[in-house]
DNA sequence: GACCAGGCACATC
DNA sequence: GATGTGCATGGT
């Protein structure tokens, strides 16, 4: 398929998400540091468990990131028990929050400030931050120009044979990020569609393409 | 009760 | 390097 093509599918499944389903608004956080947190409790996992974890973490005051810096992982896991895995959320969270401090002080500024192509690469380096979260970190908390890929994203493209099933993260990243605009604001809108249209619709693993608002595409 | 959710690391072959 | 498995709560 050439570039011009793809493109042509990309923006036209986009204006029929945003059509269908208007702003998102996301991420639906008060600040970057919580867009960060959010990020490593979404794993796998329903976003209103996350939202009731990082609710109970705010009530305790400790969504603040020397906070979280000083609990102790045992104690960080009994706040988060309703976002699931929380064991090993709690390890992520605290392996994040060692990096964070030791390389930018517990700062979202100083670690915004770095080059893009080299944050990832260090995100990537915590164990826990997977490609997914750390292209979250970086679009939704530190607002790069990254396009993040998840299940539902494959899904829905492989769905409508664009894609094959399995094609690897980077590879549909760069689909994306090669064919469409370079706009910060398009990335973040069209993943944040995506994952309505999954929610809603015809991405979960049993599809309901019949009743999919893209349809008429294939 | 079965299925699923805004993944990731690790074991085993 | 591909494939399988553990991690876990809460909604449908």
């Amino acid at each position: 398929m050439t570039k011009n093509k793809t493109q042509d599918i990309l923006e036209e499944i986009y204006q029929k998400l945003f059509s269908r389903f208007g702003k998102q608004h996301w991420w639906p956080a008060q600040t970057q540091f919580e867009v960060i947190v959010g990020a490593i409790l979404t794993q796998n996992t329903n976003w209103a468990n996350v939202e009731k974890a990082i609710n109970n973490l705010k009530k305790n005051k400790l969504l603040a990131p020397k906070k979280l810096y000083l609990l102790p992982e045992k104690k960080l896991a009994a706040f988060i028990v309703s976002a699931g895995y929380y064991n090993i959320k709690a390890k992520r969270l605290k392996a994040f929050m060692g990096f964070f401090f030791k390389n930018y002080n517990g700062s979202v500024k100083k670690m915004a400030s770095r080059d893009t192509v080299r944050l990832r690469r260090e995100l990537l380096s915590v164990k826990g931050i997977g490609p997914e979260t750390a292209d979250s970190i970086l679009l939704y908390a530190l607002n790069k120009l990254v396009f993040v890929v998840d299940a539902y994203t494959k899904r829905i493209f492989s769905r409508h044979g664009f894609i094959h099933e399995d094609t690897d993260y980077h590879q549909v990243q760069d689909l994306f990020m090669q064919s469409m605009k370079k706009d910060i604001q398009l990335f973040n809108e069209y993943h944040a569609l995506i994952v309505r249209l999954g929610k809603d619709f015809c991405l979960k693993k049993k599809p309901r393409c019949e009743i999919c608002p893209l349809k008429s595409q294939k």
